[in-house]
DNA sequence: TTTTGAGTTGTTCGA
DNA sequence: GTCGAACAACTCAAA
């Protein structure tokens, strides 16, 4: 082949990239784009997004890299579907390289630009880069999905070796690589969007970002099975904005991880198995981005109580640990793993609004936002998705947060006006008498709401609600 | 085809 | 405060 045209989309990095590497290995000169995708952009209702920024800065450093290669980056703006058979056409190139995405719009989009393509003579050669595993690979003895995680991590374990694992050599044909006429990029305030916290939040965008954290996680793998889920706590690897967007390469971590062994190493693995698990459902069953998996509980009528959603957005629910991680939410875009699946449970079955609420809420406020596991997480919390016993899995607010933060560390990080409640009240201050209120300053209706529902009333309601769906439980 | 074992992340109750 | 059992009998995946 002579030329090809790589279309960098959510794997913003040079190193390991199998588009590139495919690419660079099939023509003797190779373009490479970045579209912000306005059929994309214009949908987003803040003007300023973190992922935005994120990606402009990966975007950035994803040029400079290619720059110090020898080749370029065309860095363009506007809708990708028209764009990129356009460009394609402009430089002459055979193939479009890109990494195979599996959300509907992306796989609907792609179609679009495929059939672009080919009605000049040219062709999309979609490759994977994003997953070690897509859903075609890991199928039960009939040949189909699985809908259960275990089962589905056994048969990932039992097919992983290190072929899948190996990194692209990118190195090779470095010399293909085209530099482009300009070099200019367009700015976040070219693109209609305004500077984040982002950088004050510690979180550096492109390859070098994502191997910083990489780098500092290394150390910290060994314990992470016995302090993920302590949200005051550094335990997680902060990695998934960076496995959003590409700017890390899922082999590499894997690889890590099974190098590495250990418990904190196996735990971890088993998390990244879960990202493929709920790719994997995503791409088999595209509707459940809206209906449930367990198409019976489509059936439910969300009561969605005048007040609630709100409350619940705005941290104003009176139950701190939940009011907490939704403030870390709304201040930084980003929740802790225990604090999701809290919140989430809060919001369905205690406030009983339908988990679609939820699952768009987070899809505008969460820098790592993934739809396949948010959607995963959100449909698992409501009980409505892949998993079987819904009964037992309503989460008592008050037991989570003396179990998960029991000093209250993290509740008096986000909700500074509770600094002063005492411990044993941390994470239920409703409970204290009117005299510990006024003794500690902080009087319930006055300095923090009262709680919006009694719990063990709205778990009865509950249970009552998903008994009463048709083929449910009697 | 039928059977069998097993299932991320819990909570509540009563001894 | 701690512990084990009950929750209610479901669905999946493999033998």
């Amino acid at each position: 082949m002579d030329t090809a045209l790589v279309w960098f989309r959510r794997d913003l990095r040079v190193h390991d990239n199998a588009a590139l590497w495919h690419a660079l290995n099939g023509a003797r000169q190779v373009h490479c784009v970045f579209v912000f995708d306005a059929d994309i952009l214009d949908a987003l209702p803040d003007r300023a997004d973190r992922r935005v920024e994120f990606i402009h800065g990966s975007v950035a450093a994803l040029k400079a890299a290619l720059e110090n290669r020898g080749g370029g980056l065309h860095v363009l703006a506007g809708s990708a579907r028209r764009l990129i058979p356009r460009l394609a056409r402009d430089l002459g190139v055979e193939a479009v390289y890109a990494a195979r995405d599996y959300e509907p719009a992306a796989i609907e989009r792609d179609s679009h630009v495929a059939s672009e393509l080919a009605s000049a003579g040219r062709w999309l050669e979609l490759v994977k880069d994003q997953v070690i595993f897509e859903a075609p690979e890991i199928l039960t003895a009939q040949g189909k999905p699985y809908h259960v995680f275990t089962p589905y991590k056994r048969a990932w374990l039992a097919k992983v070796n290190s072929s899948h694992l190996s990194a692209c050599p990118a190195t090779e044909h470095l010399d293909h690589l085209v530099r482009p006429d300009t070099r200019a990029m367009p700015s976040l305030v070219d693109l209609g969007f305004c500077p984040t916290n982002l950088a004050e939040l510690g979180i550096q965008p492109g390859e070098a970002g994502g191997r910083a954290r990489w780098d500092e996680f290394q150390s910290r793998l060994d314990r992470y099975r016995e302090i993920r889920d302590f949200p005051a706590v550094k335990g997680p690897s902060y990695l998934s904005v960076h496995l959003r967007f590409g700017t890390v390469s899922i082999r590499e971590l894997v690889r890590f991880a099974f190098e590495k062994g250990g418990e904190g190493a196996e735990t971890w693995l088993s998390e990244l198995i879960w990202r493929e698990f709920y790719q994997t459902l995503l791409a088999s069953y595209p509707h459940t981005t809206r209906h449930a998996f367990q198409a019976r509980f489509d059936a439910l009528t969300w009561p969605n109580p005048p007040g609630h959603f709100e409350a619940w957005r705005e941290a104003k629910t009176g139950y701190p640990i939940v009011d907490a991680a939704m403030r870390q939410l709304n201040q930084t875009g980003y929740m802790h793993n225990r604090l999701r699946m809290i919140a989430a449970s809060f919001l369905v079955k205690d406030l009983h609004v339908d988990w679609r609420l939820g699952e768009r809420n987070f899809a505008e406020k969460l820098i790592d936002y993934d739809l396949a596991a948010n959607v995963g997480g959100w449909q698992w919390s409501a009980g409505v998705g892949t998993d079987a016993q819904p009964w037992f899995r309503i989460f008592n607010p008050v037991t989570q947060s003396e179990k998960f933060d029991p000093a209250g560390t993290f509740i008096r990080r986000y909700l500074p006006e509770l600094t002063a409640v005492p411990d044993k009240f941390i994470h239920a201050p409703w409970t204290m008498a009117p005299a510990q209120q006024t003794a500690c300053g902080v009087v319930i209706g006055r300095d923090y709401p009262p709680p919006l529902v009694d719990h063990a009333q709205a778990r009865a309601a509950t249970l009552a609600l998903y008994r009463a769906v048709p083929g449910a439980a009697a």
